[in-house]
Formats: structure tokens, sequence, C-alpha cells
DNA sequence: TTAACTGTATTGCAGTAGTAATGCAGTCAT
DNA sequence: ATGACTGCATTACTACTGCAATACAGTTAA
């Protein structure tokens, strides 16, 4: 199932890499259930054209994607977005969340945010996030 | 005000830059109020041989750490961790943690993680660099 | 002043990252 | 079988990153 509205942007002089914004954005999408197993994405020649990049550049993204096991890919049919397939137990998957938490974390503390400020921000990550 | 105990390491072939480790544990002492204001840093050479690398990855990392507010240096004295300056409401300062949590959020959802269970990892992190 | 400490600027170099042009290869409707 | 669509591998080039050797420059106490 193709979904027709999904629009993607990059911003080539950010200074963040083209295929990593395009690989943030389907990643988002995917998290939140706005894609959801069995979608097909643009083809990469298609994804390349509207955002006006070389196609090798989406590839890049779709393959580290998949690598990263979201997303599914055959030669001659197209991108689809992958099963969920959680591995490990819950507490191993939080252990890997860690050092994205602690990163985010010390960051606060040295915006001199307190405690409670820096887990208001989460909570409204969370909430826009949501599934 | 020299502070005898802090031992710092590195792992060089861990992938992550080695100027970046020493940033990183460096910006968590001062973070979690381990290193405060006027505590004064090892020294560039005393630092690298400490460590086993050249002097000029440890100067990096230091100037990268001033560039960023948490040190003040000067030629012939030494590094000395900064006074906080916190600017910007406070809600400025959560807008700018928000991107950093958006991709924790992220991961932890794309992981299969619940919110809560999300959330615990955040408040297990805060309980742990509390300063 | 000088010795012994501080950090810095310059330069070089190897490795890697990011992007792209182009031709190959699988799939499917006709 | 063929055309039109899929994605992929190869190659190449640029720019940047990470690290290091070395020479320079400020500070302070004797």
């Amino acid at each position: 199932m193709q979904k027709p509205s999904l629009t993607f942007s990059v911003h080539p002089s950010s200074g963040v890499p083209i295929y990593r914004q395009l690989m943030d954005q389907v990643q988002a999408l995917v998290a939140g259930g706005k894609l959801v197993h069995g979608d097909t994405l643009p083809s990469v020649r298609q994804m390349a054209a509207d955002l006006g990049v070389n196609m090798m550049t989406v590839s890049k993204a779709y393959a580290k994607l998949e690598a990263v096991g979201v997303l599914e890919r055959s030669r001659g049919k197209g991108m689809v977005v992958g099963a969920p397939r959680p591995e490990g137990s819950i507490s191993q998957r939080q252990e890997q969340l860690r050092p994205l938490a602690d990163q985010a974390v010390v960051r606060g503390l040295q915006l001199g945010l307190k405690p409670s400020q820096i887990l208001d921000v989460f909570k409204a990550s969370l909430e826009e996030n949501q599934p």
C-alpha cells in the first residue's frame, strides 16, 4: 500500500547529511505508526526526484534503514516497511536506549534545567511521537 | 583547585573519536556537579600522557568545551571550569533540548518499548546523573 | 632573567564520509 | 519477449575528520 501524502524534505546545507535526514524522517514515521508493516515507500528514483538529489543517496538511506530492520527491500519490487521485531527482553532494550537517554540528560543538566524540567521535555516528546 | 582523583579513560578503537570521549566525560562531570566553577583540569600534557594520546587531541577537546562554555582557558595558566551561565528562559532551554529528546524517544519506540518503559529509562538516567 | 610550566597555531597526512554518474540486474504487466 | 518499472554495485571525486609532530607563545615562581 502506497501512502499518498507522505512528504519528505531535506535541507542540503544544514550540516546533517541528506541520507541521514531522510532516514530520520522515515524512522520517525514508522516509530510513530504513520507507516506500518506492508506500506511501500516511494521508489529511489521517485524520492530522488522529489528531493532533488541523487538516487544513490536515497538508496543509501534505504539500505541503512534495512540494516536497522525498519525496511525490507527486494530488487524489482520496492521498499516495504518491515514487520516490527523487538529483540531481547524489555530490560535489554531499555539498556540499549540508555546511552541516548544519558546524552540527553547530560545536555539538559548542562542547560541548567532541573530534573523535573528535563522530564517534562521527555514527556512532551513522547506525547507528540505517540503511536 | 585541582581535583585529585578524577580519572578519565578512552577507548581508541571504539569508533567514537578520542577527543569526543574526553569531552563527554568532562561534560558529564560538570553537569553532574562533580566538577564545579573554579576547579582546574589536568594540563593538556598531563592528560595526554595519562591517556596515551597526543596532546593536541586533548587540546582540541578542551577547546571545544570552551566553545560550548564549559571551560575557560588562558595560556600559561590552565583549564578552569567555567561559571554556569544559563541562557534564555527555561522554556527556551527546554526547546533546545527537544531534538535530543525526540531522537531518544524515536529510538525507544523503534525498540518496541512502551512510553512508560521509555520514561523509566529517562528517570533512571536522571537519577544517576543527578547533581 | 630563566626554568618550567601552561595552552596554541601550523602543517601534514591517512582515512572516511557524502554525493554523484553510470551501467548492471531483478520483477512484472502486457 | 519486451518495456517500464524496481533496487544495486562500481567507481570516482571532494571534502572533511581525526590524529599527530613540531615549533611557537603566555604565565609564574625562583
